[in-house]
Parts: C-alpha cells; structure tokens; sequence
DNA sequence: CGGAAACTTATATTGAATAAATAGTTTTTT
DNA sequence: AAAAAACTATTTATTCAATATAAGTTTCCG
C-alpha cells in the first residue's frame, strides 16, 4: 500500500477524533496539504475512503490480536484479558461513541464496523467458552461479561468523571478488566 | 398521602415505560378514567406531577437500602452488593435511558433525578471505602466501578442480547454483581 | 362533586422555500 | 506532476409560516 493512500486514512482518524463525521474532503487537503485531486485518484469516493480506513484500522487489532494468542507464555486466562483490553488500546484516541453518527449516511461503512467489532467479540467469547469448558473460570452467561465490558468502555469514553479524579482511561480499562477477570477466576 | 395522588403518580410511570417523555395529561386522565380537573386539583402543573412522582419513587428506594444497611445478619461486602442491586430492582420497570429526555423539557425535574441518584451512589461509595479500609477489598478508584456497574446497567436495559439468549436482565445484573463483587475480594 | 367534553392559548411539528455547504470536476498556477 | 483555486451540481441546513398538538381552563351534565 502506498504511502499517499495511508497519509489519506491517518487524517480521516485524526479529523474524525477532532470533529466527529463533521468534516470534509477539504479538510483533508488542507490538513495534509494536497489537493484534492489526489485524494480522488486514490478513492473513487469518500464512501470508498471510509470502507478502507475502516478495514486499515482494523487490520493493525487482528495482527495484535493474534499475536497475543499465539504467545506461549501467556496462560488461557492471561490471553483473555489482553485481548479485551487490546481493541480499545488501539484505538485509544478514538471515540466510538460517535461511529453511530455514520450509521445514515453512511450505511455501508457503520455494517462494516459493527461486524469488525462482532469477529472481534467472536474471538474472545471462543477464548471464554474454552477457559470455561476447561474448568478455569466460572460458568456465566458470554452476553453478560460483554456487555458489562462493552458498558464500562462506553462510560469510561463518555464520562468527564474520570477525569475530575485523575484516574486516565487506560488506567480505568486495566482495573475493570482486572476486577472481572479475577471475578471470573473459580 | 391520598390515594387519588398516588394513582395519578403510578399511571406517570406507567406511561412513561410505555411511551417514554412522549405522553400528555389526556393520556392519564383516559388511563385513569378520571377528568383533567382531578389531577389539576392535585397538581399545580406538570413540572410539579414529574417531581412530585420522582420523589415518590425514590422514597422506596431509599427505604429498602435504609433495611439493607441496618441488617446485622449481612456482612459488609454482603451489604454493598445488595445496595446496589437495591435500585434497579426496586425501578425494574423503568427505562432509564429515556430519562434524558427530560433534560430540556423538564430541566428542575432532571436535575432532582440527577441528584437521587448521585445520592444514592454516596452510600454504596460510603460502603465501599469502609471495606477497602477494612481490607475487606481491593483497593480500586470507586468511580471505575461506578461507571462500570452503570455502564452494564445501560447496556442491560438497551440490548436486545440478552431476550436473544434467554437471559433475563434480573439474572444479568445478578451475574454481573457477582463478578464484580468477587473481583474485588482480597 | 367529579367525569366528559369543548375551548383557548402556548408549544411543537411539518413542509416548502431559500440559503449554505460540500462532493466531485475542471482549470490555473507553481 | 501536483497543489491551489474556481466551478458546478447535489446535498444538507436554515428559516418561517402553516398546521397540529397538548397544557391548562371553563362549561355542562349526571
């Protein structure tokens, strides 16, 4: 992949972090100081320019991802909470509150991200069911640890509480995660 | 209190669960089968019904977490964890999401919202400080269990997930204090 | 008295008209 | 060759009057 194409996508990320789905192609140009010419020689249009930013992003999680679960140091369990914690860590500057703005105008990209983020999901659940079958963590229903983790992120990503208490995000996801998975340990 | 108060203050909440903020005087009058002239001899307006009700609902709450609190038969971890299931249970049929609705239309009733509940989290986060400085548990920033309990709690009542797999929000909030709980044991 | 309905006025919603912004293209400039 | 700027055809936002809805009051009636 060439390097203009890649420059494209980073500035999509960083305009949307600044101005949610409020910006325009203009604004990239600008940002990145090229024309928009360029842009349009590498995407056909903006659709096909958040479809492949979309899937850019996501490629850099699954590479993680599959590391941590090939790493033979760590155990069962130990995989679990670092692939949790590895989808938002990411992504850390990216708020995923506002990816419901694209679900009108841009139908195709929003279906795009919500099934990256359930392959995700499928991942970790096919982690929690095997830690469970082999006895090292308790049998509770999966809807409800992702849930309850899927919340806390929300929250954590919404609120300006953390804040007020010097407690970063990071922090925050790290000591939930920890809370549940000792909470899940037998 | 009288009676006919109370009926008008119980068919509010019942159409509020039904149609969230989107129900009108006439509404209650035909549910109730009483005239417009009942309720506005017993409310001014209705600001006053809404704050009047508000009040109403959460003195249940506070009652129910007042025994919790006095019974000597829990320990304190036992206590924390049934103070906390205490408010939505008591409120299992309120859709808190919709709340926010009355924000602009309703701002004093809001903030009265806005203020039980933050009052009513003051006593769970009083309960835990005592058993972190007990070293009953872990010591972990309260809000990060706040937000995370709330977030779970949102996702619970706005998912459909959980009907999906057959399990019931009561059984998830259970499950899901249980986690956290045992998480947080020493 | 209290329910049912009619009535008044403030508030909300709708929709057409208009203005503004933006995706995508073309021209000019460096 | 690519940036900058100008351009156009659509989309999107805004305005404002009409329309409709709902709060609160009054009237009538059993």
């Amino acid at each position: 992949m060439n390097s203009t194409r890649k420059s494209i996508m980073d500035a999509v990320v960083v305009l949307f972090n600044e101005k949610g789905m409020k910006f325009t192609m203009d604004d990239i140009s600008k940002l990145l100081h090229i024309s928009k010419k360029t842009i349009y020689k590498e995407f056909n249009d903006k659709d096909e320019l958040f479809y492949a930013t979309v899937d850019y992003g996501f490629a850099a999680i699954k590479q993680k991802e599959a590391e941590i679960i090939a790493d033979d140091s760590l155990d069962l369990v130990d995989k679990i909470s670092k692939v949790i914690v590895c989808l938002p860590d990411n992504y850390r500057n990216i708020d995923f509150r506002q990816v419901y703005q694209l679900r009108d105008k841009f139908p195709v990209v929003y279906n795009r991200i919500a099934g990256k983020i359930e392959t995700d999901w499928g991942e970790t659940e096919r982690l929690l069911a095997e830690a469970m079958d082999k006895g090292l963590i308790k049998k509770v229903p999966i809807p409800v640890i992702k849930l309850t983790i899927e919340g806390a992120i929300e929250k954590f990503l919404s609120t300006k509480e953390l804040a007020k208490t010097h407690v970063t995000y990071e922090e925050s996801l790290n000591s939930m995660i920890d809370i549940i998975i000792n909470g899940l340990r037998v």
